[in-house]
DNA sequence: ATTATTTAGTATAACGTATATACTAAATAT
DNA sequence: ATATTTAGTATATACGTTATACTAAATAAT
């Protein structure tokens, strides 16, 4: 049974329609009041009294008039994306990278700190002193902190809320991140997600997805995973490691893994994989370097990585057919490989998979860079603006 | 963005709580109307107000008064479960099968009907006679026929709204079904699935998977595919051939499979694999003999099935990893082989998948039964009883 | 220049649903 | 026989949407 959510009453109604106009505004700004009646069907005192309160609150603000057609001209209103900030942190094994943004999304700054320790409570202690700043900083704004977006290398349990990671990290596993950055950095809201899974959710907000209904995110660098974004929110599974595909079988009876498996995609389809291609190291070879040498069309690494996307086509052939995305996004290092990657994923697809179901299919690399998994933990803050900015428009209003 | 739904109104509001009134009658019937308000947390205004209209209109009957504890004896209201029926057609290559029900998935008949030719005309037509017949012998009930459950042996493009197979019955792509169908059986719902979302719908409905939020059903023949079920509903992807996992690759630059492609999971765990194992046809030894033959420890067909049962967990392992689900769910022919073929499933996980991402994890044979994956259509129906109901109810209100 | 027309937005009263309060109904416990 | 408890109903109230009538402010037409 599918849960039935709260019951129908005058407070729901409200909150329903704040929600109907607010989105609005987010998705068109800046509008009318009028527009928004017409865009949502809702009768135009209601969207009065809705946006009439927003502004009251400082949420959003009321532009100029522009006259362009006929009749009175409208009143533009906007979301004031000054009222609160977004902060996204994106962890990785040594460093973690803090970005913070109005409420647009819109970069204010943001800082790499080193992680000289794998201890999960160096880091806790040190991030909590990083967004105490923050607080200090923002706090006076409207919402303050609408919340902080934690980006982990690794799984987290959405069950018992607590870490679970396998093999890398394994210091971190068991660790109940949430209850232990809420005990240092009270009174606010904290998002944590897998890499794969705030990389989806940046592109559809920020990157090359927006709004698309079925996306698969691919990270692929010295591991692959997949984060899967479906109708409008995360596909997780029951306690939030779905999408683990690097260590999915693509060759059983295959190469060892450190996972223990054999046959893993991630063994043939990441950059490790990659150098054992060109049969060479980091330290002699760096990535920037391959990245350089397939633009300047060197042929050996053009075509280690056209092996490359062959194995890569075979997982994500695997990807089709178990999600059937719309749209697929290769994100991590090897985006930067760019079409020549795409190009031989599609050969090795359309060997596979009838035409039939690659028709709906659209497959291309992330552009949103450095900053683009730490804005996808912005991008998961994002996705309750809406909600906290109707909460606090509702709070203490004054009985008549 | 995920797309917002009405806008709050006194419709609206009525709407919701007629259903929650309704979707509690259904869960914990018979009950009285003061339980459903302490259920739902409506109040009891609010429940006798949608109750009484229900009743009113025959969709809920009262019971009589049973006085167990202190106080006026409650009236218990139950679904009138008479009040309209239930359609399942399940469609195999060589024969369909119609179930009909009651409002509670009851059967009250089943027929099993021969396919002499694989036009999906010659379906219709027969179909069609059918129906008319329940039509006719139904009709009159308060809601008729609430819907008609279509399963077929393949993918239905939920974009285009046709048939989207590939291999088996050429004849049926692009075929479009549902206009067909309706053209010749009007003012009738048609709800179409392809038969693994039909199994998982079935087992959360009837079977063992009951209120599973993250349910994985593997139909498992001569073919292999999955149906997904998550959080209340299916996991269909962008155009509806999500779970086509038969032809993933387990073993690239393994066995060539019909589909064109290479190692597809279907080669190695399906009974077509099973026969192989056994080096011998279902001609000298039928399905049931193996069945018989596994009770009895007969050693040669429990090693087979054993070895089977590595290449069904080296494919589960896969789900395990894409879809994260709570309860997995072995449908179609291999059911039968029960714990036998689960043993070495598991064995094969444990192998493969750490410990840790194994916690949240059952699976069992389905035990539904040759009426199954027609009950699975039932299911899809009575997904949306209450909704028909409700609207039912609303309809020809006199104004006051 | 004046008037008509069009569009934006507001004021006000009516509508309809939930809800609180007071009530009746019907049983058991004292 | 009376008090108590629980179920369910009757009635008045509260409150957000909504229809109607209104004001505001622009352009187009005369």
């Amino acid at each position: 049974m599918p849960s039935l959510g709260p019951i129908g009453n005058f407070d729901l109604v409200k909150k329903i329609n704040m929600e109907h106009a607010l989105s609005t505004i987010l998705q068109y700004r800046p509008l009318s009041r009028a527009k928004i009646a017409s865009l949502t069907g809702l009768n135009k005192m209601t969207v009065s009294s809705c946006v009439d309160l927003f502004v009251q609150k400082g949420f959003v603000v009321e532009l100029g008039t522009t006259g362009t057609s006929r009749g009175r001209p409208p009143t533009l209103v906007d979301l004031n994306e000054k009222a609160g900030i977004c902060v996204g942190v994106d962890i990785e094994i040594n460093h973690f990278t803090v970005l913070i943004t109005d409420l647009l999304g819109k970069r204010l700054d943001s800082k790499v700190f080193p992680l000289q320790s794998k201890d999960p409570f160096f880091f806790v202690e040190k991030i909590s002193i990083v967004l105490r700043d923050i607080v200090r900083d923002h706090g006076t704004r409207q919402l303050g902190i609408v919340g902080v977006g934690i980006v982990i290398p690794g799984y987290y349990n959405i069950r018992t809320d607590v870490v679970d990671f396998s093999a890398n990290l394994q210091e971190w596993n068991d660790f109940p991140l949430r209850a232990e950055l809420s005990k240092r950095v009270p009174d606010t809201a904290f998002y944590i997600n897998p890499a794969p899974y705030a990389g989806a959710m940046g592109e559809v907000h920020f990157g090359g997805a927006k709004s698309a209904h079925h996306l698969v995110y691919v990270t692929s660098s010295w591991g692959l995973s997949a984060g899967v974004y479906s109708k409008g929110e995360l596909f997780t599974g029951s306690t939030g490691t779905a999408g683990r595909l690097g260590h999915s079988t693509i060759h059983m009876n295959g190469k060892k893994c450190t996972c223990g498996s054999r046959g893993c995609w991630e063994m043939y389809a990441s950059i490790k994989a990659l150098y054992e291609l060109l049969d060479t190291t980091p330290q002699a070879l760096s990535f920037a370097e391959i990245v350089e040498g397939i633009k300047r069309g060197d042929s050996r690494m053009t075509s280690a990585v056209h092996e490359l996307g062959h194995y890569q086509g075979i997982g994500l052939a695997n990807v089709v057919n178990a999600y059937n995305p719309k749209v697929i996004c290769i994100g991590g290092l090897l985006a930067l490989l760019g079409p020549t990657l795409i190009n031989s994923i599609w050969n090795t697809l359309r060997e596979m998979i009838p035409e039939r179901f690659l028709l709906n299919l659209e497959i291309y690399c992330s552009d949103l860079g450095e900053l683009g998994i730490a804005h996808g933990g912005v991008s998961m803050v994002l996705r309750h603006l809406s909600g906290m900015i109707i909460e606090h428009s509702l709070l203490e209003q004054p009985k008549v």
